[in-house]
DNA sequence: CCGAGTATACGAAGAGATTCGTTAGGACAT
DNA sequence: ATGTCCTAACGAATCTCTTCGTATACTCGG
């Protein structure tokens, strides 16, 4: 079977995005870098396993592969900002009734550390939101 | 069939946290009205389904129950906020490698409206931090 | 050519999530 | 007492997620 229609993008399950995360982080991969890297973390974590989820995921269209080599190489076809967004998105809507700032507060008042260059960029933000408001 | 022991508190699946919305919105409730409030949003949900989700919720703790009565009364047992932490933080893991201020400009960047109060709030949350970090 | 090693493909088991149909019991008006 | 209406309880069907076991096929050194 082919891969679906895709009008949309499929949000992607807990395990589809540990193996998101390392896509976007190695970059194009073959199964057994993604399953060396997962190991890492999930020692007794199957080969066929990270495999046959690769293969999912390329029916649903969040990744691609190069299939020219005995051993295929997949890569992200979602990027991770579009995935961020989908996520937050989904977690505003579904906890914060729709508020994002909201979710805001509740991520920085949570925070003990922040790095000076992001606390920068985001009282940046805030600026261009507070000028687009007041004009 | 009783609670089980419930170390940790239980992650709530998307079906449960519409529940548990509703919950937070409405306060002690009954079944009835539960469904009522649902069927708003979603039509042709049916009535036993959302008794078997409160049931199941008991069990896992995430709701409590006032049985007193004929017409059973749920109320939540989780607070929302204790969920939006739980929630933001496995966001947080699972697709900002662990980067609040990620998060934070993400949600953002996405905003095209953030009312003054929020804004003067999330300054405020931004001078508590640097201060911290500062001294 | 053959076997060891490494790949993909496939199917299926088991757990969890979602949704109801059906059953049975209480309340109450007739 | 009986039928109607509401309620909870239960079991089960269906779907999705997660995880592998097994089969099969390609590659390369001897």
């Amino acid at each position: 079977m082919k891969r679906k229609s895709e009008l949309r993008t499929v949000r992607p399950t807990n395990a589809e995005l540990n193996i998101l995360r390392m896509l976007w982080r190695l970059g194009p991969s073959t199964v057994r870098s993604v399953h060396e890297e997962l190991s890492r973390v999930d020692r007794n974590l199957g080969y066929t396993t990270v495999l046959k989820f690769l293969q999912i995921m390329l029916d649903k269209g969040l990744v691609k592969r190069e299939d020219s080599q005995r051993a295929h190489v997949y890569r992200p076809a979602v990027s991770r900002e579009q995935t961020q967004r989908q996520l937050t998105r989904q977690l505003i809507d579904g906890a914060f009734d729709g508020s994002r700032s909201q979710l805001v507060l509740q991520a920085l008042s949570g925070a003990d550390v922040v790095r000076p260059e992001e606390l920068a960029e985001i009282r940046a933000l805030l600026d261009r939101l507070q000028g687009a408001q007041n004009n």
